[in-house]
DNA sequence: AGAGCCAATGTAAGCGCTTACATTGATCTC
DNA sequence: GAGATCAATGTAAGCGCTTACATTGGCTCT
């Protein structure tokens, strides 16, 4: 075996045919005559061949990747959003690049600069709220995008996701149909993330439509981590008179609230309920279960991998699928103790 | 502005030096004037050029890239310890490549070569439990791996990780001297996983190291869901006498577990003791707090990273790290009721 | 049997960059 | 002030593929 690499041209050599063919037996195999093929096979066995990825990619101008720009994987909805999204692009071949912004818009487009140069075909981007500059330098370079957890029914963009904000609504619905009237939010924060804007505006418009003394007291806007949940809910809990149910921007915030009611010893979902978003592993795990609203993770990761494979063969893609969130009844919501039988 | 991308050539005759000029300006700027490095940004800037990717790695025989085959993103301590990795080789101008593997020993090996097809200058694998085809042929094309997730004193391998064995004995002969003499485990699935593996083995050699009519009454194996520790508790607890204490391959176990006692009308941890491993946000927000173990996924995945970096650029890597566990009690751990002081 | 066709293969021109080596002035040294 | 030194830049040879186009020879068709 010899020490250097060995080329096209060495496969050729051996199996006695031009580089073309070699070239074509591995691109396109039915080009090929089967023994010819079969030579070819043997002769890259031997010399324990590999194309060379760079001239690969030189030459055909493909390079058969795609890339993720989220915030985080360490959030579950992000994580699993994006293992969907990799499994189908796998399973066309395709390998993912993949770069996390902590929800920073500059470092986002600094990302996207980092995985456009590694040659993505093809970019998956979380929710649409970014400066243009971010979605004109991805356009300049004539690459195709798909934004993933959000939904815009009057924008060009491809959007794979789910309306944040008719969840929201919906589920402060159900809240205020349980009796609620006090409702206090602990949101994600709204700066540069419009799921977590539109969960508020959601939740805002509901209070609102429905009138009848129904009341929003209070909104916290914290990190979505479990320390800041417990921290925000003494907040949220502060108001005089109490809220009678939070609605939370995500599950981690609510189980962080209900780490910290626990602590006050507040009987959930006696003194207060709780109500969270996305329906993480966790939503199930806590005790009560957290009331909370599902939304279809895997199910927009695979779809956002097909609109964007479709985007980058060409083809016109489907028109943005609408994917349903589903209101989870758990045991952190009830009716308020006070207001039971007063309807 | 022209249709066609502008190459350095281009940018070249627009600055008015040769294109050799314009890549060490790129690649090595304080190689070149500054007033010269002036004149080439503008020129770059006004062009929109963006270096080709496939005639730079072609040419330079880099990618910039690092691949991770893990088993999948959907368990939070893959997807921290992944998250972390990633950090740090931005910090190095290094873009992750990520593919999965879903636990399964041939996809892990098609996706190394998929990443290595791909150009990945560098590997992290998860585990040490894989046939010797795939390390031989990561060996044979000459790139470092780093092997996360897992220790192992004896090899060769650059492993960076913690003792599973040893921290599974540890949470054990806690359990232990809380009081507990009939011990049960749910174990992840053994087979080509190590670390469920070794988790185990911990936890068989405590009890038996410890003696003084400890046993460990049965193993139930189940994947890593949520709903799979639930069941699996079924069974671990149908054994006569009960069980008092029920050791988890991880939290997600040991959650399902907590559930599934719960419906059952046990009182944790009064009826049963249920430890976890792990230690990712449920642990916490389940209730009562879970007794796991804490693995220090964000510092692993980050030293994963440096001692790949180090590999790659010849650097005789620093030895393998020994990240230590930590045992974290909770709520769910107490003496059985009825050994209560009788030693 | 000769024209026409087609499958299989060969020929060779790049793809756009990096980099070893060559060149050029300017600055320094004694 | 001549030679040495050095920073800055230019020249040009690839890097290892893909692919448009050319060639070949065996078939079919009439």
């Amino acid at each position: 075996m010899s020490t250097a690499k060995a080329t096209l041209k060495d496969v050729a050599e051996r199996a006695g045919v031009s580089s073309a063919t070699i070239s074509r037996a591995l691109n396109d195999p039915d080009k090929v005559a089967a023994d010819t093929r079969a030579k070819i096979n043997a002769a890259i066995l031997e010399l324990g061949y590999t194309p060379n990825f760079g001239a690969r990619v030189l030459a055909s101008n493909r390079t058969g990747t795609v890339g993720a720009v989220i915030p985080t994987l360490s959030n579950a909805i992000f994580a699993s959003g994006v293992q969907a999204f990799q499994e189908v692009l796998d399973e066309n071949g395709i390998t993912l690049l993949i770069a996390t912004t902590d929800f920073d818009p500059e470092k986002e487009l600094y990302q996207v600069r980092q995985l456009l140069a590694h040659g993505a075909a093809g970019l998956l981007l979380v929710g649409a709220d970014r400066p243009w500059t971010t979605l004109d330098f991805i356009e300049k370079h004539g690459v195709p995008h798909v934004l993933g957890w959000c939904a815009h029914a009057d924008s060009d963009q491809t959007c794979v996701g789910f309306d944040n904000a008719a969840a929201a609504y919906d589920a402060t619905q159900r809240v205020l149909m349980q009796g609620h009237r006090r409702i206090a939010m602990i949101s994600g924060e709204c700066a540069s993330n419009d799921r977590a804007q539109a969960r508020l505006d959601g939740v805002r418009r509901a209070i609102s439509d429905h009138g009848r003394g129904a009341a929003l007291l209070s909104v916290t806007e914290a990190k979505y981590l479990l320390q800041m949940g417990a921290e925000a809910f003494v907040t949220a809990y502060s108001t005089r008179p109490h809220p009678t149910a939070i609605i939370c921007g995500n599950d981690v915030l609510a189980a962080g609230a209900m780490i910290q009611a626990r602590e006050m010893g507040l009987d959930i979902p006696g003194d207060i309920s709780i109500v969270g978003f996305d329906d993480i592993g966790l939503a199930r795990a806590v005790h009560p279960g957290l009331t909370t609203v599902r939304v279809p993770q895997s199910e927009m990761g695979r779809q956002a991998a097909e609109q964007l494979l479709a985007k980058i063969s060409g083809e016109t893609p489907p028109p943005n699928p609408e994917l349903q969130t589903e209101f989870i009844m758990r045991g952190t919501l009830a009716p308020p103790k006070q207001d039971i039988g007063l309807r």
